[in-house]
DNA sequence: ATGAAAGCGCTAACAG
DNA sequence: CTGTTAGCGCTTTCAT
């Protein structure tokens, strides 16, 4: 009934617990005879080492916490997926937790982690945190901390996170060269860095092609499918109406695209649109959307690896922590093809372009 | 820099470490004085818990192990969500364990877990698991195990399940009440019990309306939207196509409603669609899909509850485990609405019904 | 190459 | 009400 020990192989052996546990680490002072020996009755009585017993000896416990604001949202739930493929090959184990967006649950995510004593903690900051008190606490303790995507650098923490200005550059020539004169931005909260970021890159990305900003095409939304419609709704209703949106995510595009298809101009082609994300429902809506991939199975390895790299070296706490920014990618799909298109056009030949777009369909 | 352990506290309390222990879990014979004053030092000393030594000690982790085949598919995301949130509620933590629908990872998930000395199992079985021996382990173990959705009656453990019979009898039942004459079925692999419950109520819910089952109209696929739009365009290939399409889970569905789109038979309301899973994508799909929601927050929640309530009652072995079935909830969304409804239709009144299917447009 | 013994931090008899 | 003591199962000096 109770489970096997290594006291029980020991008895059974005529020796002791000791070389049974050197035996199963394989111990270089224990000869290959024993060695067998123990591995054939440990196979026998069924032994399973007990992971508590060995981690409160060892003062490490082998386990990985990773805290997440929703494994609902698939972009986490494929990070979540990267992360356990490098922590399998290097023997450990992931404990999720999930912030559910709140401070508060994340706070409890840093306590319950901490309190299991896990070798380090991988996290994505809540769109609701404000204060960063509970992730400093993970600092004092010693524990690496890892953060992915909704990172920050107050913490002074490795971090990895996609090119959000480059995603967004890319996103917004694309509907450049789609031959787009009236290209609208839906962005989020600008105190969350990574919708700043996006933010930065449409703009940039306009002046880089000769198009004047224009300050009424750039509105700000709470980041949802609700939110995405009704600021789409109301670009629409513009006289100077754009024609085509780059979103700020893809929740928020579908939105949009919500939108545009009850609106007099849902002709495919018509209103280009762009989200970034690559959520799984992307390539499924009609249009499908066209999206930047932020290459989140690749982000959530790359955390990873920045953890088995902190348990390595010692990094010096004087360097600067290391910072990995992964390249988006652009995905493009239905949404954002324009039917007649006026041939690409490069940065130099865009000289009119602005005064054109005024008098657009 | 050494992390501050009871012993720390009762030093700077001139008392012991017991006393300090039983303090902090509010042990009825210490004084309230005596409480008062732990908990202090203990914040004033930054104490946390070290679990690891209390599991030891207690023979009990607080940790509920989930297996499930696949974060990225939003109905195990929010399962695991159910969960967590019962777990939460018991001082419990959740491990999570993706098995990729392999019966490998499976295995080594189970092992893990059961070396991390989780209290408990919750766990949805791989698509290519075909041997339960991992699972029976955890059973000769005393280790509780329930499985959800993907579960099997042979283990004799508890299961949360949705009632697939009924659910496909009412996704079909919606298309006949719709006007749909000749409707399909894409199955899936008949050894998966799911799948085959749920061609059992297509058929039943035809017979209780008194169609002619066809077998023409039941074709085996494998559960994907590439098979999903394969089957789809061989059923409407043939000279007595159907006019609805009931489809075994929603990523098949997606594919049978991309085949219909391409082809001439893609006006609104001329083929009928309904999937099943209400995954999250189905909302936003053009037309969106009608599908049979498995309440999945839910069923995670009933699941972690048969935990706690294993841990309570020792279960009398003898008795059969007990099993919940969760009602299905038909959502109706575009893609089964009929343009020209021929008005409800009661069981009774359809005795001419299969004659008129074959010559329907 | 193996054994003896101590201890990781906590909790629970048992004793007072 | 509090202190003493022992031990959960494992690993690791230190001996031999």
């Amino acid at each position: 009934m109770a489970r096997t020990t290594i006291h029980d192989i020991a008895k059974e052996l005529n020796t002791t617990a000791a070389t049974v546990s050197r035996a199963l680490n394989d111990h270089p002072s224990i000869s290959t005879a024993t060695k067998e020996a123990v591995r054939q009755a440990a196979l026998r009585l069924n032994y399973q080492q007990n992971r508590t017993a060995s981690s409160l000896r060892l003062g490490r416990t082998f386990v990985l916490g990773v805290i997440i604001p929703s494994a609902e949202i698939s972009f986490f739930g494929s990070a979540v997926h990267g992360i356990e493929m490098v922590a399998k090959t290097q023997g450990y184990t992931v404990l999720l937790f999930q912030s559910n967006e709140t401070q508060e649950d994340e706070a409890r995510g840093v306590q319950t982690l901490l309190q299991s004593n896990v070798d380090g903690i991988i996290a994505s900051i809540a769109k609701e945190t404000t204060s960063l008190d509970h992730f400093l606490e993970i600092k004092r303790r010693n524990v690496p901390l890892i953060l992915f995507d909704r990172a920050t650098d107050e913490l002074g923490v490795p971090t990895v996170v996609i090119d959000d200005y480059k995603g967004a550059y890319m996103a917004t020539e694309h509907l450049i060269q789609q031959g787009y004169r009236r290209i609208a931005h839906i962005s989020g909260p600008q105190h969350i860095k990574i919708f700043h970021e996006r933010l930065r890159g449409y703009v940039d990305a306009l002046k880089a092609y000769n198009f004047k900003i224009d300050g009424d095409l750039i509105i700000y939304g709470k980041v949802s499918i609700v939110t995405g419609r009704a600021c789409a709704q109301q670009l629409l209703a513009m006289p100077n109406r754009p024609d085509a949106i780059f979103a700020v995510e893809d929740f928020t595009a579908l939105g949009a695209l919500q939108a545009i298809k009850e609106s007099p101009w849902n002709k495919p082609g018509q209103i280009g649109v762009v989200g970034f994300a690559n959520e799984a429902f992307s390539a499924y809506i009609t249009p499908s959307l066209t999206t930047i991939d932020q290459q989140t199975a690749l982000m959530g390895q790359e955390a990873a690896n920045l953890f088995m790299d902190m348990k390595q070296e010692e990094h010096d706490p004087a360097l600067p922590p290391r910072k990995i920014v992964l390249d988006p990618v652009l995905v493009i799909r239905q949404s954002s093809i324009r039917r007649a298109t006026r041939g690409k056009l490069t940065k130099e030949e865009n000289h009119l372009a602005p005064d054109h777009a005024s008098h657009l369909p």
